[in-house]
RNA sequence: GGAGAGGUGGCUGAGUGGUCGAAAGCGCUGGUCUCGAAAACCAGUGUACCUUCGGGUACCCAGGGUUCGAAUCCCUGCCUCUCCGCCA
């Protein structure tokens, strides 16, 4: 959520920050509401001052033995204009949050403008490796091997499901493991936190309202399957006011996800590219303002280890103001190379969203001159397994259609260095 | 699921209709003392909004209600705790 006062001193700041992002509300109209607002405080407050000194009169009189009884009835329709005046106050700050639950994040003076064939890549790291012989796509081979399902996810569960068995469920444990322990290393806090989450924690992330349709809604209860961990890790500093000694906050949490993809049919429908659920571990920051830009950079840096750890060959790049997401006002994407599908896949999203979680979370803390204030959210995928399985499946794939386990990962495998 | 108790500031916790924004303690900040620290003592210490910058208004889980006036009384919801039931 944007501070209504930054609407109210640079409404043109916001507004071309919100058109880079393609939001069209109308923030003219909030600041009418806004003065509306304003106007009708003045008015009831004047009145509510008048209520408490006659309250504070009858009080007296009544303590003396008195009589009050004119100053009470006076005082009954004031008492009326006055209910009034505050539901009419109420009415428009409802009206006003209505339309500022609405407006996106805008996006950090350094994103590059325009849509997404404006991301800008800013790195690349590894070699790609061209192979002698056809590589094949990870349903493929994973078919093959007997490790991976999607016939038997399908039965389960309709399109869009995955099913890993044998050594194919064992390698995504195996990378959860190594990952979780990269980053606990690394001075992160594990966090094993509900999948289930309530309407509030969604909107506290800001998945509510805007992305209602991406998200699996129990029918009972109105809860919400997560779509990341880093809803409920996040969340865990809800309505929080936090110690500045304990910033920076370092969070890290393994889930599923679980994800509609209303907005996607017809797309990637082969393989675990693009499925309903999947697992991963999500890194998440509190950190001070002034301090949030080089946490996004050390939280990328963080997530790319696993990537070098593995030797996957990586690019990153720095998202375009049109391919932000709704929160974020800055994000870094890393994609890696799968050799089968010959395509970039996106396995990380590092990004910076400000105070707009904070806000919304109602998540402050005291400052060192003991002045309360948002600090600010990241988060990063470190990283999703559905798509590092198919990476490994693919690029370490040999002619005769085994799959060379990487080597940090042997460990994990009970030894095993290879499957197939 | 059944019965009961309760939700008050950064924290613990008093307060059952009228100077209560709220006692006390802890914590925190400053000072005295000390070579320095601890202890002790003294002082200070909520947030948001409106403002003609004098001040004013609101906030004691949330939302309604009663009243001239509500932290305090009533209703609804949410949450926590205790006991019972059920249960991996």
């Amino acid at each position: 959520m944007l501070d209504i006062r930054l609407l109210r001193e640079h409404p043109e700041q916001v507004k071309a920050g919100i058109a880079k992002k393609k939001d069209t509300t109308d923030i003219d109209k909030i600041l009418q509401l806004d003065n509306d607002r304003r106007e009708v405080i003045r008015e009831v407050e004047k009145l509510k001052g008048e209520r408490n000194t006659v309250s504070a009169q009858v009080a007296q009189k009544k303590k003396a033995g008195e009589d009050a009884e004119a100053e009470i009835k006076s005082m009954k329709a004031v008492g009326e204009n006055i209910a009034s005046l505050d539901q009419k106050q109420r009415d428009i700050e409802q009206e006003i949050h209505n339309l500022m639950i609405w407006i996106p994040n805008i996006p950090h003076e350094s994103v590059p403008v325009g849509g997404e064939e404006n991301n800008e890549i800013i790195r690349e790291w590894g070699e790609i490796r061209k192979a002698d012989f056809k590589v094949l796509p990870h349903w493929e081979v994973g078919e093959k091997l007997g490790i991976l399902d999607i016939a038997a996810a399908t039965k389960l569960s309709g399109s869009g499901f995955y099913l890993l068995k044998g050594l194919g469920a064992r390698l995504q444990r195996a990378l959860v493991a190594y990952m979780l322990d990269m980053h606990t290393r690394e001075g992160f806090l594990e966090i094993a936190a509900p999948f289930i989450v309530t309407a509030d924690t969604m909107f506290g992330t800001g998945q509510l309202p805007k992305l209602s349709e991406d998200m699996y809604k129990t029918t009972e209860d109105e809860m919400y399957l997560i779509p990341t961990a880093e809803v409920s890790i996040t969340n865990c500093y809800k309505q929080h006011m936090i110690d500045q000694k304990e910033l920076p906050i370092l969070m890290v949490g393994h889930s599923p996800c679980f994800r509609r993809e209303a907005g996607a049919a017809g797309k990637d429908t082969r393989g675990m590219v693009r499925v309903h659920q999947f697992e991963k571990v999500e890194m998440v920051k509190i950190v001070e303002p002034e301090k949030s830009y080089e946490e996004l950079e050390s939280l990328t840096a963080q997530a790319e280890k696993i990537l070098q750890g593995l030797k996957i060959p990586y690019r990153v790049s720095t998202l375009a103001t049109g391919d932000l997401s709704f929160a974020a006002a800055k994000c870094y994407d890393l994609e890696l190379w799968a050799e089968g599908v010959e395509r970039w896949l996106e396995i990380s999203s590092c990004s910076n969203f400000e105070d707009f979680q904070a806000r919304r979370m109602n998540c402050r803390y005291k400052d060192s001159d003991k002045k309360t204030r948002f600090p600010h959210t990241l988060n990063g995928s470190g990283l999703a397994l559905a798509r590092l399985i198919p990476a490994i499946l693919e690029n370490y794939q040999n002619a005769d259609g085994s799959v060379t386990i990487p080597e940090v990962l042997v460990p994990y495998m009970g030894g095993i260095e290879k499957i197939g």
